[in-house]
Parts: C-alpha cells; sequence; structure tokens
DNA sequence: TATTGTTATACTCTATAACTATA
DNA sequence: TATAGTTATAGAGTATAACAATA
C-alpha cells in the first residue's frame, strides 16, 4: 500500500465512521423527540435504572459534571426524574420517576427498533461490527 | 435473542459507534490543531484538489450552504483559499492558494499518521470494517 | 421563477471557572 | 483540603429565514 492508499483509506473510514454515528444520533434523536425529550436528557434517562449519583452520570457519559446539572434540571421539569438526597449529603440520587420509568422502558424499544444498524446487517455481521468498533476503542483510550 | 437483548445489542452498537467516531473526530482536531486551522475549514480544504462551487462543498460535506460562507471566510483570511467566479456569474468557486496546497497536503498526511483505526487494525480488519459501514450508511441513506 | 451565495440570527451541545456545601 | 453539585458564561458547530444577483 502506498502512502498515498494509506490517505485515502483513513478519509474514507473516516467519513464512513463519521456518517454511521451521524445516522445513528438522527436514529435517536428521531426517537427521543417522539416523547418530547431532547436527546441528552433522553440518554441520561436511559441511565436510570436505578437511582444515580449526578457525578456517575457525566463519568459513564463522558461528559462534564455542569452539563449534567442542566440536563437534570430538564428531566425534572418534564416530571421524569427527582433529585434525592444520598447518605453522603453531598451527593444527589437522580432517579426516574413512575412517568419517567416508564418513558424510559418505551424509549429504549423505539430506539432499537428505528436503529438502522439492526436492519442493515444479520447478526454475524452486528456482531463483527461489534467487534472491531471495541478494539478501536479500546486503542483510542490507551 | 429476546427484545430486551435487541435493545440491550442496540444501545451498545449506538454506544461503540458514537465513541468511535468521537475518536476519529480527536484525531482530525488534532491534526488540523497543528496546523492552525479549525476542522471544519480543514474538511473543506481536504475537498479542494480543484476548485470546487460553494455549493458543491455544501453538498459534499451535507451542511448547509450558508455554514460554508462562513468556512469560506475563515479559509480566505488565513489565505489557505481564495473565491473565484465560474463561467455562470451566480457560482463562486473555492480553490486553494499555494500556501493552501500545501497544508492540504500535509494535513492529509498528518491526519492519517494519527488515525487510531489505521493503527489498531490489520488491512483485512480495516476492509470489513469499511464494508460493514458501507453497508450502514446506505441503508440509512433510503 | 429557480438557483447561488450571503447575512443576520438563533439554537444545541458542551466546557471552563468560580462558587457553596459537605466530607 | 478534596469532592459533589450548581451557576453563569462562553464557544464551537450548525441551521433557518430573508435577501441580492444571476440565470
Amino acid at each position: 500500500m502506498t502512502s498515498v492508499d494509506a490517505i485515502n483509506e483513513a478519509r474514507g473510514l473516516a467519513v464512513l465512521l463519521h456518517r454511521a454515528a451521524a445516522l445513528a444520533r438522527e436514529d435517536f434523536a428521531r426517537a427521543a423527540e417522539r416523547f418530547g425529550i431532547a436527546p441528552p436528557a433522553a440518554r441520561v434517562l436511559l441511565l436510570l435504572d436505578d437511582p444515580m449519583p449526578m457525578r456517575k452520570i457525566a463519568d459513564r457519559l463522558l461528559v462534564d459534571a455542569s452539563y449534567v446539572t442542566g440536563v437534570a434540571d430538564q428531566l425534572e421539569e418534564a416530571g421524569l426524574a427527582t433529585r434525592g438526597v444520598g447518605e453522603d449529603r453531598r451527593v444527589k440520587l437522580l432517579s426516574a420517576t413512575e412517568s419517567g420509568a416508564d418513558v424510559r422502558e418505551r424509549l429504549a424499544v423505539a430506539i432499537s427498533a428505528d436503529f438502522t444498524a439492526l436492519h442493515a446487517l444479520d447478526d454475524a455481521e452486528r456482531a463483527q461490527l461489534a467487534t472491531l468498533l471495541e478494539r478501536l476503542v479500546e486503542s483510542g483510550a490507551r
């Protein structure tokens, strides 16, 4: 492979990765919109199988803690989550309300139904894709 | 596969896709920064092997035309590109300057050198990944 | 009338810095 | 002193709407 080929392959893979991720984002946003919530709020809500400290939410989503504050506000305003206090009184636990838990479950179903990758590839291919992406992500995290 | 499994697989693939794309974006941004240009400007510059109408740039990058105006301004201010007029006098052709062409080539090399995916996977795996992503993207574009 | 490009504006996502309360 | 969360603010990336020039 000449260096020009390597450059073109890198460019091609980067573009494909970007497009595939954009499609997944669009699928996600469309599903979230059907429940009247913004994508970031949907991402947080999907984490709330159990009450979770704000700090942990930030770590899980790889975002800054200050950002989670605003998203949690939205979820509270929408009546989908509430903040409680932990034994360590600095910690706030965000939990899904009854209605939030309901939306969370229906949202999860809607997303997997809409998710293009699940329809375009068969079982073996999806597994292969997952394996390759894992390698990429792990190597990127060093 | 139960529906719960399907949901979890979709979630897992979406997360992986997002993480892999984020890594590629970071690689790209880091390389662009070394040349003192913002990622969107770098994306446009990489297109300018030949003079290209603003309209076509927008179509290629899947962004709005109004957005390209601002990016082209940045490239002009940096002395990396210039606007010319086509035979159709509505059309403006953006072309790389001499210095722009130089940066474009070195940027392409830097990106492929930095691109994590090229190091984490071997030839066959990269080809496989490209194939799978193409299927995804095509099916998403309907 | 349709198309190219531009301007002004606004929105979404996200981070940084400074701060409060608690440990 | 260190950690959890919040506030205020700012910046990047991108779109929408209205518009001028040209076709």
